[in-house]
DNA sequence: AATAATTTTTAGACTAACCTAAAAATATGT
DNA sequence: ACATATTTTTAGGTTAGTCTAAAAATTATT
């Protein structure tokens, strides 16, 4: 149906989309995609041709209805795989990126939907990103970032912002992991460092650890 | 490292090599592969720059140590996950591998070690074909047809020659599966079918079943 | 509103992987 | 061994996806 690189392109529209009404621009896709903007207009053409695109010269482009749901299934793929190799494969939640996004082009709709059942229909991915369902619904998930909770507010961790490895040991040595439940016990007004209760251990963690995981409100 | 098709080309290459020692003809890979000769001409060309081959004008091909390595690698990943694709994921044998063949195009060492591990070492993939090993070590099995087995000897079932969905559904409507212990009880030489106990039920199969059927003798 | 800066498109070229058609080399039949 | 058949290679062309450099359109500045 479509070759990895426009998949890629209709990946790449839709994260850019955001809620914004008008047209994604040249450059921008350019940027994301390390290419450069004349490779972009030649593919923005073709995908116009197939449908997947809106496409006005120097107009910026949007996805039809065909582009959406073409990228919500890959985003799909992407995030079961990376759901895959956390929970299945001992992958740690920096590794996962690369290996799924060559795994997200693999076309076999019957392989996806095993798999999401094999892994009994998880609803996030190790970002904390939601996981589509089979029909293209995506739940939508309020993350907050650990820093906004409030004193004796308690929140379900469900993702990062950083996942460099240095971030990750740090987390694994706390025994921070998904799912994990982190209550906010003191605030710290001088450097905005945190007093919080990782399920039943006291933990003092900065503002720069509190501004890099994501926390689902309870 | 290497293009999908590139790839393709090496363990083509392997395949068609067997055990002999001159090159492997340019038509015969074209063959395999759906392409044309002189399609096979460049790719080879290309090949031996990357000392993956040994071409000689008009004498074939046949792999470098290099090469070797490659194609084993390569159907290392297959077959593993054709087996992840049967034990896992339901799918049954005849669906495997179309899947596989995307899927073994995937580059992450670490995803195929972990995989390795997740599925617990197999030996050998749905068709009953060796798996190598990380270092490419692949363990001899000898598959013998079932119908080359005689009267009492006993085999373990461990794949298929013809993998058609009516042969997959005879197998299953009768319980014969991967693992099974099959006995020869009787042969009858006028049409060449069999009776056979599959683990502890006796069963009469045609001369056609018999010589789809792999057994590892035990 | 005119000019300058930026963005986008066009034009033309490149590479990988394929193709067809013709030429060259090898293999086969008598 | 020679003519014929087959296989393989070469020559030249196509498409997808990229690039650079220059032209055109849009946006920003004064």
């Amino acid at each position: 149906m479509f070759s990895q690189s426009e998949e890629n392109y209709i990946k790449t529209i839709y994260h850019l989309g955001g809620r914004s009404v008008k047209g994604i621009s040249t450059n921008a896709i350019a940027k994301k995609l390390n290419t450069k903007a004349s490779s972009v207009t030649d593919m923005i053409k073709k995908l116009s041709e197939k449908e997947v695109v809106i496409y006005k010269k120097y107009q910026g482009v949007s996805l039809t209805n065909l582009g959406k749901k073409t990228a919500v299934n890959i985003i799909r793929k992407h995030r079961l795989w990376e759901f895959f190799l956390v929970d299945k494969l001992n992958f740690t939640w920096d590794e996962v990126h690369e290996v799924a996004e060559q795994l997200e082009h693999i076309n076999s709709p019957k392989l996806i939907d095993e798999l999401d059942a094999f892994l009994n229909y998880p609803k996030r991915d190790p970002h904390g990103d939601p996981i589509p369902d089979k029909n293209g619904k995506l739940q939508i998930v309020k993350k907050s970032l650990l820093a906004t909770l409030n004193i004796n507010e308690t929140g379900i961790c469900i993702g990062v912002e950083d996942s460099s490895s240095e971030f990750l040991k740090f987390l694994n040595k706390h025994e921070i992991a998904l799912g994990k439940r982190i209550k906010i016990i003191e605030k710290e007004p001088f450097d905005g460092s945190l007093t919080i209760k990782v399920e039943d251990k006291l933990l003092n963690i900065s503002s720069k650890i509190a501004t890099n995981l994501y926390i689902q409100k309870i």
